[in-house]
RNA sequence: GCGGGCGUGGUGAAAUUGGUAAACACGCCAGACUUAGGAUCUGGUGCCGUGAGGUUUGAGAGUUCGAGUCUCUCCGUCCGCACCA
């Protein structure tokens, strides 16, 4: 019975290895190597002086339940293999991995089961580690760090304290956006047209207090510095314009016994002002309401706004208001005692709350005026005010002093002239706002702060730190916007570190966003228990080489990051003033009909399913080869299957390898030819070229009676990147020793990568004819000769005069008749 | 409305400074071989035409000996922001 199976129990067993021997054994390949690179800790980065450093960085994910997505490879993939060839290169490479491990879904998911979020957040870390590990990306996981270990969120809770002390962290009563579902407040950046980022929820305006972080004071920072960064250009262009700032000045009206401030960009407009609006949360509506003759209907108009949601209050852009009447405000410029109204198209949030109008010249003013039979005064020459407002420029009209004038001398004028009588200042204003701070969730970084009745707010002491977030009966947050902290018990007792006397703790936590400000820098230093990371290693890693993510993070995490380290450059905390260097951003992978992947459509795709059927190699093949890496991508299975071909065939050509074969003149100029290409390609990050490159090079391989040993150990190499595990086994096969990801990274000839003969096109009147062949580099004489020779431009210009002839060396002669 | 892209075969896509459009792959067609378990190999494949040949990069114009590439106008499409004064 053995007989019949080789020797074997079974047909399977037999089957097996008979499939071991003659087909590519994915499955025992890559176990086999992981496993050696695990115990050789052959990616553990160290310190080393002698050698150029690089720090390849890629967005540590959230360890959600549903595990990894195809989406996360794409771009961990892409920056293992960037990593992976300076290695080669010679380069001392830091690619480290983490989790960005706090956030609502693992608190949602305690909600429903109980089973805490610590607990769940470690079992999908282990899931998403194995997962990591199956795919085989050299990441160094000594360095691997949890954004929810207080180990960690110590340094997290000891930067706040810093932003504290410097003034940045501050507690404000502000109308914030409210998310009534997730009942949690909201960053500005949060909120998507509307709607929560997360859930999807239609926002709410509620006031709350709330800690707050003065990004705004970095703003042109944060502006100015992107110019000498290698960001792609859609990243800067979408940071300036969220921060949106905007050049002109404030100018004061006579408004009761106050001054009303307001923000315009064109105070050069301000003879054509015929009325005001103030926001409906404008804090002189609520001063001066007894002095109005229509209390009613403005209480009225500011309760209805104040139910309108962000949403509701954007989308219908019909303009509605009412005018405080009975007071007057007086224009600084005219003396002209104008209207003054409440409307909610007059955002509180943006410069003072309050604008001057210029209906001829803005046509939500415009449109506002309209509504109400408001004059309407043409300031500036050029268009026809009749049917909407006039937005260009053109030279001042009606403009006392600054008749006749342009655009730029008028702003400069009216400015002077403001100042002069002391109302009116120039000022620059942004659209980004502070950011906000406080979540009233349970699982996050508690905030390591205690209010004390007399002495008021207070940090804790840094021997406290960390302040571990206790146990809570229930997670449930409330409407009220109590965070479940509020339920801690006794935990909530504290004593005020400067009078001694009994403190309350704060009982909001940080936002998501917290523990990923700074990671970067951990990854540096991550068992450092003394500081956050050491001098040394911060001088020697810093800065972010090149840093890959997606395009959604761009005024979030991104954003945020580069304040927060801003802000521990300006105390000498970090050696350097922005923390990236290079930023590049992936497309995300669509579903294979060009929807997106998701549960509900129950198209998503799991990694470890391609893994198990193709394998890890092949997968990351494919990713890279999928399409543009900045573009969107849809999945296709039979591209997968393609590249699995290829990498089979790669496989299968080492039974052609031969020792003693020796590359001839052509053989050597297709290697060159592919490693020059390849290793471009990589840098660029053109990587589905680079893969085609190397199928160029294996079909040429492939059409070998021969193939030599070195043209195959070129090819090994130059896949090492893509597909580590593959290559290592050959690389063993063909008898050596070493790890060929330790190998060096093979340098390409030009000259030898070139042809010494050469394909002309042949044009007549710049239509192709035919082509010839010459050696590189011939007189242009000898190119026209062998060009008119050819029988079918002879025919073409047969019987017509030859006007002239252009030659371009070694591409193109183009005859003109 | 503002800002940033994109538009090339049946499909995903290539194409240094303007210089043979469609590399590489998928799919399809034809053939070979096959105890064969997502088979493999060889050849073909933009479109029209039996053919010589003509024609082709969203549409139209311009610059040029020569334009997928540069300029202008228009159309379509995607992303981000959006009553930001």
């Amino acid at each position: 019975m053995n007989d019949r199976y080789n020797g074997k129990e079974s047909f399977e067993e037999w089957a097996e290895e008979w499939r071991m021997e003659d087909r590519y054994n994915f499955k025992a390949i890559e176990k086999k190597w992981q496993a050696i690179w695990d115990k050789e800790k052959a990616y553990k980065v160290e310190i080393d002086k002698n050698k150029e450093k690089f720090y390849a960085l890629v967005e540590f994910p959230y360890p959600s339940g549903a595990g990894l997505h195809v989406g996360h490879p794409r771009s961990y993939t892409a920056l293992d293999v960037i990593a992976r060839k300076k290695r080669m290169q010679g380069f001392n490479v830091l690619y480290p991995m983490g989790f960005d491990a706090f956030g609502l879904p693992a608190e949602n998911y305690a909600i429903k089961t109980g089973v805490h979020p610590a607990v769940s957040t470690q079992a999908n870390i282990k899931t998403f580690t194995k997962q990591l590990k199956s795919l085989g990306f050299s990441f160094d996981w000594d360095r691997c760090i949890d954004t929810s270990s207080p180990e960690y969120y110590k340094w997290t809770q000891w930067m706040f304290i810093k932003f504290f002390e410097k003034g940045l962290a501050y507690k404000d009563k502000i109308a914030i956006n409210w998310c009534p579902s997730c009942k949690v407040g909201l960053a500005n950046e949060e909120v998507v047209n509307g709607h929560c980022e997360r859930c999807g929820a239609e926002v709410v305006r509620k006031n709350k207090e709330q800690w707050m972080i003065a990004i705004t004071k970095y703003a042109d920072r944060l502006i100015n510095d992107l110019q000498d960064l290698d960001f792609i250009d859609r990243v800067k262009a979408q940071q300036i314009n969220w921060i949106g700032r905007s050049e002109g000045a404030e100018l004061d009206f006579e408004f009761g016994e106050d001054k009303l401030t307001v923000f315009t960009t064109r105070p050069d407009t301000a003879f054509g002002v015929t009325y005001m609006v103030l926001a409906p949360e404008h804090a002189f509506v609520q001063k001066y309401m007894d002095r109005f003759e229509n209390p009613d209907e403005v209480r009225a108009y500011v309760e209805a706004t104040a139910k309108k949601s962000d949403l509701q209050r954007t989308m219908d852009d019909s303009k509605t208001g009412v005018e405080l009447k009975g007071m007057k405000a007086k224009n600084p410029y005219t003396g002209d005692m104008i209207p003054v109204f409440i409307s909610d198209y007059v955002l509180t949030g943006y410069g003072t709350g309050a604008i001057m109008a210029v209906p001829a010249h803005d046509q939500r003013d415009y449109d506002f005026a309209k509504v109400f039979h408001l004059p309407i005064i043409q300031v500036l020459e050029g268009g026809d005010i009749s049917e909407k407002a006039w937005e260009e420029d053109g030279a001042h009209i009606n403009s006392g002093f600054m008749n006749g004038m342009n655009k730029e001398d008028g702003m400069k004028a009216a400015i002077d002239y403001a100042v002069k009588n002391g109302f009116g200042r120039s000022k620059v204003n942004f659209k980004l706002r502070d950011w906000v701070f406080s979540r009233q969730r349970y699982w996050g970084e508690p905030i390591p702060m205690v209010y004390c009745e007399k002495c008021g707010w207070q940090p804790i002491p840094e021997s406290e730190l960390p302040l571990t977030l206790p146990e809570v009966p229930d997670y449930h947050p409330n409407d009220e916007g109590e965070s479940p902290l509020s339920k801690a018990g006794e935990w909530l007792n504290a004593t005020c570190p400067k009078c001694g006397g009994h403190a309350r703790r704060e009982t909001d936590t940080m936002p998501n966003w917290a523990g990923s400000s700074w990671y970067f820098l951990r990854y540096c230093d991550p068992h450092n228990d003394k500081e956050f990371a050491s001098k040394e290693a911060l001088d020697y890693w810093m800065n972010v080489d090149w840093y890959n993510g997606g395009m959604e993070h761009t005024t979030l995490h991104l954003l945020y990051s580069r304040f927060w380290h801003k802000f521990l450059y300006d105390y000498g905390l970090v050696p350097t003033k922005e923390p990236y260097n290079k930023r590049t951003s992936h497309g995300m992978i669509l579903a294979e009909n060009g929807e997106k992947m998701s549960k509900s459509r129950g198209n998503v795709i799991n990694p470890d399913d391609i893994v198990a059927a193709y394998g890890a190699d092949t997968f990351r093949l494919y990713e890279m080869f999928i399409g543009p890496f900045d573009q969107v991508a849809m999945w296709s299975d039979e591209s997968l299957m393609g590249v699995y071909r290829f990498v089979s065939k790669v496989y299968g050509l080492f039974r052609k390898v031969y020792k003693d074969a020796v590359p001839g003149e052509k053989d050597l100029r297709a290697m060159h030819k592919c490693i020059l290409e390849v290793t471009e390609r990589i840098d660029q990050m053109k990587f589905n070229t680079a893969v085609s490159s190397l199928m160029t090079y294996v079909n040429y391989l492939s059409g070998m009676e021969k193939v030599p040993a070195e043209m195959y150990a070129v090819l090994l190499k130059l896949m090492a990147p893509f597909t580590p595990h593959l290559a290592e086994e050959m690389w063993a096969r063909m008898g050596y020793s070493s790890l060929i990801i330790m190998e060096s990274w093979p340098v390409g000839d030009a000259k030898l990568a070139e042809d010494n003969r050469v394909t002309y096109a042949v044009q007549v009147c710049g239509k192709l004819r035919g082509t010839v062949e010459l050696p590189k580099g011939v007189a242009r004489e000898e190119a026209e000769k062998a060009a008119l020779s050819l029988d079918n431009v002879k025919r073409q210009t047969e019987g017509k005069d030859i006007r002239k002839i252009i030659v371009v060396p070694d591409k193109i002669v183009n005859i003109i008749v």
